[in-house]
RNA sequence: GCCACCGUAGCUCAGCUGGCAGAGCAGACGUUUCGUAAACGCCAGGUCAAGGGUUCGAUUCCCUUCGGUGGCUCCA
């Protein structure tokens, strides 16, 4: 595929340039800094990363953060010795005579010998040579490359920023490592910048801005990953709905409501007790029969579809539903909206004939992307994943599925790679993930086919020859879930959200009391225009009433004193500081409105 | 769930090695009526996450639980 040749690109050149040595070489300092402080440490691995760099450690305590300021400082002290890295392409046998004492090392070793995994532990087809890379007084397995000398790193360009557990091998089955991580590069100037995107990055961290701006809360007596949406952001959820229900509307969903329970045989039947069993909540016991609270909302749609008998002329049917669900997660992974215990779906299902679906396909990935775009997402990037090893459903059933997905993404233009074997079991997807202001990927929205559940309740309905046939289904979220999606929407913005979306758009700032008047009547024609409007009458000064509305990012601000009051203007400013000064309170309904318009 | 760190007023945070709980902002009240990012004064605000232990005495030390943060693992 085209961006994945571009992305595997990048990748090679990421490893081949200056800086994947700098960050690999001061993964290999760092080790000798951490063993000079404890040489009794066991080693695994230590790569160059996105950003830089981290170590594995198997140490005989925990790590402090003077511990990490005194290997930092070390490192810096190693990086002046000038130590050249030298490599060496040694036997098996070699290699495990000079590992003897390190366990993980002696692991890669059997690895690399047998011709399965890389120092890396990744997969890999050809016999590898083992190679080693020595620096100073530290001798590591690697396959490098590194920087030729050590004064090639520059020692005021790198930083160790935090330690964290990790599972050799990725596995929780095999011991918790301390891993190091830290960052390297060219220069001083290029760590201050990318320390200051840290910063950047936390300002507009959803959890943080969700506090600031009074969105929504998560607190410790109701439970954690549940949330309390706030009057604001509930106002903003709301818009979302309202814009999701109309767009719904105009393309022909009908809209269903379900129950957040239902019995266990419901859950036996979707197969969600015997495949979903780990993230559903223990039953509830009703008059002795057990409920469980519902995962997915699927099975009840499939039950308003199975309640009548469907003709070929029916179809499509598409059944869309704002369903809250409730998952169970690990502690250790919720995190603000992004990842919770209770959401809601904005969920949909369709059921079509399979004459219908290239075109049932087209249509569901144009409208994830007019949805998507509407709230500002330029950037989308598509995922198709294929049929895995394990699966359930006839093979042509599933390469015209795959198809369809592949060929509809053509259509589309827009870029996307293929996961092959990446399916889930019962069917082919599609998966949306856009790029927020920072760049980061998030994924919203999924499109999948589901063979499993119109055979698990033998779904069916009468074609043209008056035989019962089985329908296609397929399964979407677009948004994926309003809490998650709203964590996107907050992070993309930085809370600075579009005028459409703003819970109050307008702030009146009237300078002295005798202006109150003006303002509020005021106020009431805005509210007439539709918009949203809050009048500051505190006995504030005006310069603290801008600075409360700027730090609400309020988008527009009208200060209101004796000269507007004459004129019978208002005088605007925005959220990004401009003053465009007094305007008629005509002009500025206009103006906000097409602002609205065009969602900005 | 696992590893490490953390939990003091609504928010942001002080409180050294155990000895009567502190600030700024926010809030209430009063004064001020002001031209593009913080007026002034006064008042109130706390089971120091919860429970247990050590101690003459625990916000401080120990244990357990709950919650958070960074990772790992997981993510139909």
């Amino acid at each position: 595929m085209f961006l994945e040749e571009i992305m595997s690109e990048k990748k090679e050149q990421y490893e081949e340039s200056a800086l994947y040595r700098i960050r690999h070489s001061a993964a290999h300092i760092m080790a000798e800094a951490v063993l000079e402080k404890f040489p009794e440490a066991k080693f695994a691995i230590g790569p160059a990363i996105e950003d830089g760099f981290y170590y594995d450690f198997d140490l005989p305590r925990p790590l402090t953060p003077e511990d990490l300021e005194s290997i930092e400082k070390r490192m810096r002290g190693l990086i002046q010795t000038k130590g050249k890295f030298e490599r060496k392409v040694v036997s098996a046998d070699e290699a495990k005579a000079i590992f003897k004492d390190q366990p993980f090392k002696l692991e890669l070793i059997d690895g690399l010998e047998a011709g399965e995994l890389d120092e890396d532990g990744n997969p890999t087809q050809e016999k590898p040579e083992i190679s080693l890379y020595t620096q100073g007084n530290f001798t590591d397995l690697c396959r490098g490359p590194h920087v030729e000398v050590t004064t090639q790193i520059n020692p005021s360009a790198i930083k160790l920023l935090s330690v964290a557990g990790a599972y050799w091998r990725g596995d929780e089955k095999r011991p918790m490592l301390q891993r190091i991580y830290g960052t390297a590069w060219n220069t001083p100037d290029e760590l201050k910048d990318y320390l200051w995107r840290m910063e950047e990055a936390k300002k507009r961290d959803h959890r943080k801005l969700g506090q600031d701006l009074d969105l929504y809360s998560v607190v410790d007596e109701i439970g954690a990953g549940l949330i309390l949406w706030h009057p604001k952001g509930g106002k903003i959820r709301k818009i979302i709905e309202n814009f999701w229900s109309e767009e719904h509307e105009a393309n022909g969903y009908d809209f269903v409501y379900t129950p957040h329970i239902g019995k266990a045989q419901l859950w036996e039947t979707s197969g969600h007790l015997g495949f979903y069993k780990e993230n559903m909540y223990s039953p509830l016991d009703i008059d002795g029969q057990q409920f469980y609270l519902k995962p997915m909302n699927c099975p009840f749609h499939i039950h308003i579809y199975k309640n009548s008998i469907r003709s070929y002329r029916d179809l499509p049917i598409r059944y869309a539903e704002e369903g809250t669900v409730y998952r169970y997660e690990r502690s250790g992974v919720l995190h603000g909206l992004m990842r919770v215990r209770g959401f809601t779906q904005d969920d949909a299902h369709h059921f079509c004939r399979p004459d219908q679906m290239p075109a049932e396909i087209d249509f569901v990935l144009d409208f994830s992307l007019h949805i998507l775009r509407s709230f500002g997402f330029a950037s989308i990037n598509a995922y198709l994943s294929t049929k895995p090893e394990k699966s359930v459903g006839e093979p042509e059933r599933w390469l015209a599925a795959e198809a369809a997905l592949e060929d509809s993404l053509k259509r589309s233009g827009i870029d996307y790679q293929v996961d092959q074997g990446g399916g889930a079991f019962y069917g082919p997807k599609i998966d949306l993930k856009v790029n927020d202001a920072l760049g980061r990927e998030w994924q919203l929205s999924t499109i999948q086919f589901d063979f499993n559940n119109p055979e698990r309740f033998d779904l069916k309905f009468i074609g043209e020859d008056g035989q019962p046939q089985r329908p296609y289904m397929v399964h979407r979220a677009l948004l994926g879930s309003l809490e998650r999606f709203f964590g996107v929407l907050i992070e993309h913005y930085g809370g600075a959200f579009p005028v459409w979306l703003s819970p109050i758009q307008v702030a009146m700032i009237p300078i002295a009391d005798r202006h109150f008047e003006y303002a509020k009547d005021t106020a009431v024609q805005l509210r007439k225009a539709g918009l949203r409007v809050m009048v500051d009458d505190r006995s504030e000064r005006m310069n603290a009433k801008i600075r409360d509305a700027q730090n609400q990012k309020i988008p527009y601000m009208l200060v209101i004193g004796d000269k507007e009051i004459e004129n019978n203007q208002v005088s605007l400013r925005l959220r990004s500081g401009e003053n465009p000064g007094p305007i008629a309170i005509s002009t500025f309904i206009e103006r906000a409105k097409e602002d609205i318009q065009r969602k900005i």
